[in-house]
DNA sequence: TTAATTATTGCGACTCTATTGCAATAATAC
DNA sequence: GTATTATTGCAATAGAGTCGCAATAATTAA
C-alpha cells in the first residue's frame, strides 16, 4: 500500500510541525479550521504512526496524543520510551527527552512504551 | 460524606483482592456476574481512588484498570511511581515493583505518575 | 496527455468507555 | 424506631475513536 501526498496530510503535518509539543485530535481539528474531515484526521495520524513519523501517546485523561518523531527518527531501532508531561492546567502535552529503561521480569517482552506524568508546566506553575 | 459499607462495595474490593492484577470494569463486571450495576462498580472504583485504597491506571488501549494499593499504602506519602505492564495477548495488567523517578525539567510540578509497558508476558511468551 | 488503478477522503453510522440525573433504597447515627 | 443522607439502579448522555461505502483525486502506465 503505496502512501500518497494529499493536501489533507500535509496540512496536518505542518501543523504537528508548527507545534512544538503533541497534538489531540480535537487540538488539530481546530487548528485545521475545518478543512479537513474528522475521520481524515484520525485515519492521517495513524498512518503517521504506522510509518514511524510521529508517535501515539495515550494520557491519563485517556486522550491520544500525537508528536512528530523528531530526535528520534535517525535511529535504526526506533523506540519512544521517554516520559511525557501533561499539564493539567493548560492542557499542554510535551515530549521529555530522557530516555528511560526499565527492566522487566524475567520472561516478559516489551513492545511499547508510554509514560506519561501529569501536573503544572512551568508556565503554569509560576501563576 | 462519611462512606458506608455496602455489599456491592464488598464485592468490588474482595474481586480486587482476589484478583493478583488489576482488573478492568468490564473484568469486574463479569467476576461479579451482574450482581452489581456498571454504573455502581463505576462509582466505587472512582472512591476507592479518592481514597486512597485503589489507584488507577490508564493503560495504552485506553481503558481503566484498577489495582489495591498494596505496598504503598503504608507510606504516608501516597505514591504510585510504578510501571504496569499489560500483555497484549492476555490483556493482564499488573504492578511492577520498582518504583522509578523522573527528573522534571525545572519549574514542573508532577502530581501524578502513569506508565504503562505492553508486551507479552512470561506465560504468554512461552507458547 | 490521457486513461486506468487504487489510496484517500467525507459523511454518517456505529462502538466502546465512562459519566450523570434522578428517584428509590438502605446504611448509619441519634 | 426514626431521620438523615450516602449509595444504588436504571436510563440517558457524553466523548473518543473506528468503520463502511460511495465519491474523489494522486499516482502510474500507456
Ligand atoms: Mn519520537
Ligand atoms: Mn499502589
Ligand atoms: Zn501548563
Ligand atoms: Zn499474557
Amino acid at each position: 500500500m503505496k502512501r500518497r501526498n494529499t493536501p489533507s496530510k500535509t496540512a496536518v503535518l505542518s501543523a504537528l510541525e508548527r507545534a512544538n509539543t503533541a497534538l489531540s485530535h480535537d487540538k488539530l481539528l481546530d487548528t485545521l479550521a475545518g478543512s479537513v474531515d474528522r475521520a481524515t484526521i484520525y485515519r492521517i495520524l495513524n498512518r503517521f504512526c504506522e510509518d514511524g513519523i510521529a508517535h501515539r501517546i495515550v494520557a491519563d485523561d485517556g486522550k491520544q496524543y500525537f508528536a512528530l518523531c523528531e530526535d528520534c527518527s535517525h535511529q535504526e531501532e526506533h523506540s519512544h520510551n521517554h516520559f511525557h508531561f501533561r499539564c493539567l492546567q493548560c492542557d499542554r502535552v510535551e515530549c521529555l527527552t530522557t530516555e528511560v529503561s526499565v527492566n522487566l521480569p524475567k520472561g516478559y517482552l516489551a513492545e511499547n512504551f508510554n509514560g506519561v506524568i501529569s501536573g503544572k508546566c512551568r508556565a503554569c506553575g509560576s501563576l
